[in-house]
DNA sequence: CATGAATGAGCGTTCATTCAT
DNA sequence: AATGAATGAACGCTCATTCAT
């Protein structure tokens, strides 16, 4: 259905730049092409829209994650890596990270998709380290609690460089940083 | 000016509640018991109010690390002390924090109450960790990439902390994990 | 479009009756049977619609121009026929002209089509005089002030007229006193 | 009364200069140093400072064409003498006459106030115009419809003066084109 | 006399949603 | 499927007026 992907495409890129109140209907419409009684037909309110996305980015997350879970070879650098390939994926979906980001705190069904985000993420770095433990690559510690420290770097990354990506890049910086103090333990 | 204030408390609680857009002035009369009117005597406009709550939190986050700074004695856990102060802080000031970070990704002048909050943060950890590689408590590195990975961390820990408040409070993970890395340096 | 032009209509009357101010959006879609909304779908603002009626109202004027200046045989009677016409095409735009006349004093849009239209009829008068004076109807004086004080003299016939429409019409007096005083030249 | 006095005299010039309905009491108060209860003291309402303009002005006009009436010497030259002698009234009370005429299709009482002016002014050029037929200035002729003329062209006059003061001056023209037409009668 | 905080009805305008075509 | 005119509730805001002090 080629015309509600489009509405879709263009109301992300409209909602992550303006918020999805300021993203109107009728400049929706415009933008698209379309009537704004077309949205109707495809959509069964301005909030579905919303979701559809969200769910949207959950889905291709947790493909993400089961994929890149399946393909982990543990070594050395293994943190490194998969902090980078996580960076990566978000970049690849700046606009949909945006949105969540910038409504979880404002909307019901954004709060439910940040949740579940949240959710895969801690899961996931969890699985690594309990991987990296088992190998030795990492002193044995709490993966649960790690994990939720090493989402947190992450959130707080995320944030900082899809709203000031002119910022210098210091990824570099933090990998480093989570590195020195998992090799410690905690 | 009793009135003023008691506007003020109200919207505060309210849009760190619901958020800016959310909080209608009918709504905000009503629970201040006034009249729409009357908010326009205290204020020019909605936004207004926002900018009020705004400016209050940055005069009082600029307080706050004066204040800090002056006071602080080196010593082994200078920064678990100074990283639980901030914490401190910021439980005190909860609801402003809030509508800062709902809404900088919204409206204008949150974005720049946020770049002000985020400045400050940095410059203070920067000082904080110039002070402890003088006094040997933590190898030389970078303090500005530094302080940038431990504001990185703060952001993410205040967003998890500000609107999941009833999971657990981990935050002796994140300062150990903080206290691990720096000893080794990056 | 049926619509527009019936809130055009509706308008301009209550316009014309009430002044600019006094006219409500919400009178306005009361009396168009129409809700106000559907108002903000024709015309961007209700400034809009009083620009939208004089702009009307000035191209009218300016086509009554051309086409009146094209049809003039110059003879005796000339100025009489032609201040003749000028009252007709006001009694046809009645509601109008009292929009203009009562409004020009204390809205931007209302002065610059006052500006227009009295500019139109100034060169229009003039045109005539000099029709009038080449073919010897009346002495050679300078075309411009006297086409100045015709134009101050329809003036205020028009505001009488439109607002004391009940008086006696003296018509026949205001062209018998400028022709009288035109046959002299000044 | 001092305080009463500001109110009249700045409410004259704002009224003049933005009209009636633009003329806010907030503004009105603050320009003139008091609080706006004040404002409320000395008048009934916001309308009533209005009635209080147009009343002093109808006073003073009534008291001027007693006296100039009184006055009349009748002589050639006492219709350019009396036409100047209403423009220096108008030039001395430019705010009242421009609040007038910009309100009287607006306001009732504006409206009473324009017929109590314009009726004085027709009756003080029908007596003039007597005065000048019996005595031979001018030929006989209908006082009362030539009276309604030269109310016609003053009025016009009034309007383009007031509105357009920084246009050429003209009234030569005007008060040479009506002595022309009354020469000849009509 | 004067204040100024408070009022509340009403304003112009917006916008997600509906529905006849 | 698509249109686009119409809706109507709700919004932020204004302002003449009141009243306790």
């Amino acid at each position: 259905m080629k015309t509600k992907d489009r509405i879709l495409n263009i109301a992300k890129s409209m909602i992550a730049e303006q918020g999805f109140h300021a993203t109107t209907t009728a400049q929706l419409a415009s933008k698209a092409q379309i009537s704004e009684g077309t949205i109707y037909r495809h959509f069964q309110s301005k909030e579905d829209i919303l979701i559809t996305i969200l769910n949207d980015l959950d889905e291709k997350y947790a493909d993400f994650s089961v994929q890149i879970q399946s393909q982990l070879h543990v070594e050395p650098g293994i943190i490194a890596t998969v902090l980078k390939k996580q960076l990566a994926f978000v970049a690849k979906n700046q606009e949909s990270f945006k949105i969540v980001l910038s409504s979880f705190a404002l909307l019901q069904p954004s709060m439910e998709s940040m949740n579940s985000v949240l959710d895969r993420m801690q899961e996931f770095m969890a699985t690594l380290l309990e991987k990296a433990m088992q190998t030795g690559i990492i002193p044995k510690q709490s993966a649960q609690r790690t994990a939720m420290v090493l989402m947190t770097m992450l959130l707080g990354f995320l944030e900082l460089r899809l709203y000031w990506p002119e910022d210098e890049d210091y990824s570099a910086d933090v990998v480093e940083f989570c590195r020195q103090a998992l090799l410690q333990g905690t």
